[in-house]
DNA sequence: CTGAAAGCGCTTACAG
DNA sequence: CTGAAAGCGCTTACAG
């Protein structure tokens, strides 16, 4: 038997007996005042008896728009993305965008083939706009999370408004020799992370990790081992800190008596363990790199917002009730750099 | 300064001196023994001096087809998907196809719109087949971790097989009085878990949550609190288990001593904690059911595989070293239902 | 109120 | 070896 093709707008002007132009007229919506209500039914119930969708790539093709972005990311395994998923999507779907994901896992090795859709824009999250160069055709662009040097918007936290209140909480707790468990991947958001911390606390340890439980384990090890342990270990994101804190007592150590961990994101996994980390609202970094470009679509010059963070301040290096506090500048609801 | 269009074939051929037929032959790749080598060069270097990428709506409408596949997926916030897409992207990637996700979050209330793209076809997971049927339009579909009633092919994890070395597992360990935290969420894979529960356990007692760790500990809470208090909380996800363990630590019990408890998917979170429960092979049940989506596609019937899972024991059911257990079947890589 | 026609940018027979 | 032409299925002026 041979595949049926799918119904067309011809078949259905055939099914009501008017033209084809009329079944689009109607279906799009446009048609009042200009076709017949009678008419306008007939091609309704005759669409939905033969199961009528409009072709995508047709309208596509036609429109010379698709009213789909693409939202690219380093790797899907990190809930972080997930949230900046969300704040995109509901901000697409209000201006009647669908947002659909790509990402090149890592784990697939072999040639970057971008993806095969026609799309109208596109944001890419933590990675470097070069990365970007394998896409098949160039669209309308916003960086999230990524160096703001490039030629693209882009849509930042205020990371090193973050470390200097994360910094300033362990001083204020009396920790002098600190450790940096940074992430082992070569892209701004950790350098960025990495130079903060070197300029408040020059001294810092630094081991490299591959961003897991396990390697952050490894990396937390090499540094609680050194003759002059660090007192408090900074962990680039949350799941090195758990690997922190698994080194902790694997060394039969206290956090936060002996040791202080902290991380970054705030997911799932640092609720969970009580880690102290700086909340990263990745929700609203997705929502508004939308904004940013939809500005962009319609011609005009997007902001480049910094998103003020805050330190959630948990167990690991406070026993005490979890509080939190701000990142300094309350009285803005975020700034913004050209 | 108007927005200038993207240059196509036709601009590529006026700037080689060639016709556009010529320029789509060479830039397919199909044109040796049909177009001499220096005009194909003269195409490739317009082509690359133009910045020329062919445009995928045109090649979509006129091949009918995209070569995409697109994820369906109920929430993108679980890491659960995160192994799904994986194993469904490379086995997409090996054969010329690419894969996004789409989600149309719960968070997002407002009418379900399907995505704008064309796609060849559609992997959903863990859903109501039934859901799907406000998408764009009907296209090749495999269901995932769903109801095998439907009309589409599906991949499914052998559940009943992991409820039976589960409660085997606590069984073995003296559990007698057995609660169930489960999703509150009405899709197959929770009536599933309940159903393969209350059969080995028929004075299972059951508290329902959503799907987080706040309302895993309150449902625990409630159970915990029982007079007959149970010995055992089997969750139907490791989200879940996270709230029943801090429930127990709210409540003073020892984890596994007064009260032992297990989870479901095996994600980082479970790890991470060291809470005993079900791996569930998430990218394994991508990389199938990709290939029966290519079956499909190809006019062969697919399997619909049924995939092993395991029980892996931690520390919140039994104190002592980690250690796992096969389900079953270990003579065959998985078994298949028709 | 309705229909015939153009055209979006490709790929692929077909003609030369 | 190369080009002119058809056609994928839409939307939207345009003509009547």
């Amino acid at each position: 038997m041979p595949a049926e093709t799918p119904p067309t707008s011809k078949d259905v002007a055939a099914a009501a007996g008017v033209s084809q132009s009329t079944v689009s007229m109607v279906l799009s919506g446009k048609w009042p005042g200009r076709v017949s209500a009678s008419t306008a039914q007939k091609v309704r119930d005759a669409a939905e008896r033969l199961g009528y969708r409009p072709n995508p790539a047709a309208r596509n093709l036609r429109l010379g728009r698709t009213r789909t972005i693409m939202l690219v990311t380093p790797t899907i395994t990190a809930p972080f993305f997930s949230s900046v998923y969300i704040g995109a999507a509901r901000v697409a779907a209000e201006h009647g965008f669908s947002l659909v994901v790509f990402t090149w896992p890592l784990e697939l090795d072999g040639p970057f083939n971008g993806p095969h859709e026609a799309i109208d824009g596109m944001l890419a999250s933590s990675m470097a706009e070069a990365s970007l160069a394998g896409m098949r055709r160039p669209v309308p662009l916003v960086m999230l999370d990524s160096d703001p040097g490039g030629a693209a918007p882009t849509v930042n936290f205020d990371i090193d408004g973050a470390m200097h209140d994360l910094t300033g909480h362990l001083f204020a707790l009396g920790h002098r020799r600190i450790g940096h468990v940074a992430a082992d991947i070569d892209v701004w958001t950790f350098q960025c992370r990495a130079a903060a911390l070197e300029a408040r606390v020059p001294d810092v340890v630094t081991e490299r990790a591959a961003i897991s439980i396990t390697t952050g384990f490894e990396a937390a090890m090499r540094l609680l081992s050194r003759p002059d342990r660090p007192t408090a270990l900074v962990c680039d994101d949350d799941t090195l800190a758990v690997g922190a804190h698994k080194a902790a007592q694997a060394l039969g150590l206290d956090v936060p008596g002996d040791v202080a961990i902290t991380g970054f994101d705030d997911v799932l996994l640092a609720e969970a363990l009580e880690i102290t980390t700086v909340r990263l609202p990745a929700e609203q970094l997705g929502a508004r790199a939308m904004l940013a470009l939809l500005d962009l679509l319609n011609g005009r010059t997007p902001p480049r917002p910094v998103l003020p963070t805050e330190v959630v301040i948990r167990r690991s290096t406070s026993p005490t009730a979890p509080l939190t506090i701000e990142t300094g500048h309350a009285d803005t609801a975020d700034r913004t750099v050209s």
